[in-house]
DNA sequence: CGCTGACCCTGACGGC
DNA sequence: TGCCGTCAGGGTCAGC
């Protein structure tokens, strides 16, 4: 489900309501995900104060006063701020109980995401590989451009490589390259610093408006207090497959790029 | 080392 | 109404 804005989205709706809170318990209702759920998470977090929300990648990071906790979202993953303790539903795993009163709670369908703890965030092994921000000024033209060197695969291939640039999931691969005007299958290798320029620029605005919209709900996304993001409406490319193009009219195609939904224009990304 | 494809899991949806 | 195939916003891992 969640790509970067997501992600930003739910740290922010976050932050406030939790910074500065302890914790008083945890319960794990289920503990396989991807990774089971640390067994010694109740002890580790209980008494903890949560320091700071952060975000790296596609990855939520609660600071607490003796570690992480690390948690990943997957495809279907999502937290919420319970006001209140309710009966947990059949995909809830976890519940982190503030002294507050208040519950924050993660949820997960499919079970392709994960809750970890660490005391050493900087060299754990999910966060120590991967590659710039894509918001951040380390990801420019020339940095794309470098690594892109003697890359055979795709153009999306490449933007949806957490080692090189980070955040960057399906649908804004798809949104990204439709505003840069690349086909999707366009060679990495083959691009040429112009179009690193252009294609950097437009990761970053794609980006950029899509946390100012709370995000993408395509499905069933929501922040942590419930609410839909507003980005999908906005969506050029992404689910709009046998539409007309929002700026030439001809009708947008689909095809199947490392395993994953292509949606592309083929008059304005060319060959 | 780089690349491809299978796989983890559940639910929603469309066709019959 | 129900069954079945297909698809879904992510990431890892084996195998070539």
């Amino acid at each position: 489900m969640p790509e970067l804005p997501e992600v930003e989205t739910i740290k922010r709706s976050l932050a406030a309501g939790i910074v500065g809170k302890t914790i008083k318990k945890v319960i794990t209702y289920r503990h396989k995900l991807r990774w089971a759920i640390p067994q010694e998470l109740s002890q580790m977090l209980a008494g903890q104060a949560i320091v700071e929300v952060m975000r790296r990648a596609k990855y939520l990071l609660f600071k607490t006063t003796k570690g992480t906790l690390i948690v990943h979202f997957g495809m279907s993953g999502s937290m919420s701020l319970l006001a209140q303790y309710t009966l947990p539903g059949k995909h809830d795993h976890l519940d982190i109980f503030l002294a507050d009163g208040k519950v924050l709670r993660y949820n997960d369908p499919r079970r392709f995401g994960c809750v970890l703890w660490t005391q050493h965030p900087e060299t754990h092994e999910l966060l120590q590989h991967l590659g710039v921000e894509p918001l951040e000024k380390k990801f420019n033209a020339s940095y794309l451009y470098q690594h892109s060197r003697n890359r055979k695969v795709a153009v999306k291939l490449l933007l949806m490589d957490s080692h090189t640039v980070v955040g960057i999931g399906n649908i804004y691969a798809n949104e990204a390259l439709f505003l840069a005007h690349l086909y999707p299958l366009c060679k990495a290798a083959s691009l040429t610093k112009a179009e690193c320029e252009l294609l950097v620029k437009c990761i970053k605005k794609v980006l950029k408006q899509a946390i100012v919209n709370n995000g993408t709900t395509f499905r069933d996304f929501k922040d942590g207090n419930g609410r839909r993001g507003r980005f999908a409406e906005l969506l050029y490319v992404y689910g709009r497959e046998g539409l007309p193009c929002k700026i030439c009219s001809n009708v947008l195609r689909k095809m199947i790029v490392g395993n994953r939904s292509t949606v592309y224009c083929p008059h304005c990304q060319k060959i």
